[in-house]
DNA sequence: GGCAATGTAACACAAAATATTACAGGAGGA
DNA sequence: TCCTCCTGTAATATTTTGTGTTACATTGCC
């Protein structure tokens, strides 16, 4: 499976914060037509943001979401907020594999500690790049 | 998301043939067996194994599944083998950023690069284990 | 020919992601 | 104060993917 577009959505928001903030009112339906989902996905998404501490929102004001040292931000911050894959790991396991069997008793013994090796040099790598590493937001001087 | 059990079921065939083949049968029921699936799974998952010319199957010869140097196939092997994520890449996008808006217009080029960068790194750590520097299976001398 | 196993289609079901509508509640501004 | 805008969240629907199951045609050994 696929890494869910929550995670490159989540990105966008943050990319739009740095980009417009202070210069336009940042709502979920602004959001939303800049990234092209409906709102109330935005504003779950913003919820994951802000309990991972990464965004705050000051509510009522017409709608505006401040942030905090986004540049520093990394990808797996970014990951682990919205992907609720801590829990069981990036690997799914099949769940009954027969313990009287030589190698089904052995499979957990196998494979669990180079899969999570695995697991954690790609959240290592997402965790080495953060969001001022990124490529910038072209300016667009002519609007 | 997590990586489908297909991958962890793939890995396990490939150590129960390490392990049986010359002593069992290795039929796809004595597989369901071993893995606690049902037979048809296994089958299928075989089939994506034989199209990547890991394993080769001799139909009709009571129940065989010969394989060939299985101690230098690596987990990028068989992770392609049976995950679809060739296509679309491990991330999934949202599909339709809005080409109005600056950072709308700019999110592929912001983040392509990058994401295809961690999924090579990802790819190549998974390249870098074959099935022999996994742990071996216990042997029960008692069996 | 009979038997055992594969290869696959067809369908059912569960889980996760995504979309949509609805509405209560907070806060600024007229 | 009242109006309006926006957030937070529930409820529900839809789609996609993964997984389970039954069925059956086919293959090749005995």
């Amino acid at each position: 499976m696929q890494i869910s577009s929550r995670f490159t959505i989540a990105v966008h928001i943050l990319e739009c914060i740095k980009y417009f903030e202070g210069r336009n009112a940042i709502t979920s339906e602004f959001l939303a037509g800049s990234i092209g989902v409906n709102a109330v996905i935005i504003r779950r998404i913003i919820s994951q943001l802000k309990a991972a501490g990464l965004v705050s929102v000051e509510r009522g004001k017409t709608g505006i979401i401040s942030a905090r040292n986004l540049d520093d931000v990394t990808l797996y911050d970014v990951y682990s907020a919205v992907e609720a894959v801590s829990s069981d790991g990036l690997f799914h396991f099949h769940a009954n594999p027969n313990p009287k069997c030589p190698v089904g008793k052995n499979i957990h013994d196998i494979l669990d500690g180079t899969l999570r090796e695995i697991q954690n040099s790609f959240e290592e790598r997402m965790r080495s790049v953060k969001l001022k590493d990124l490529k910038p937001v072209t300016l667009d001087i002519t609007e």
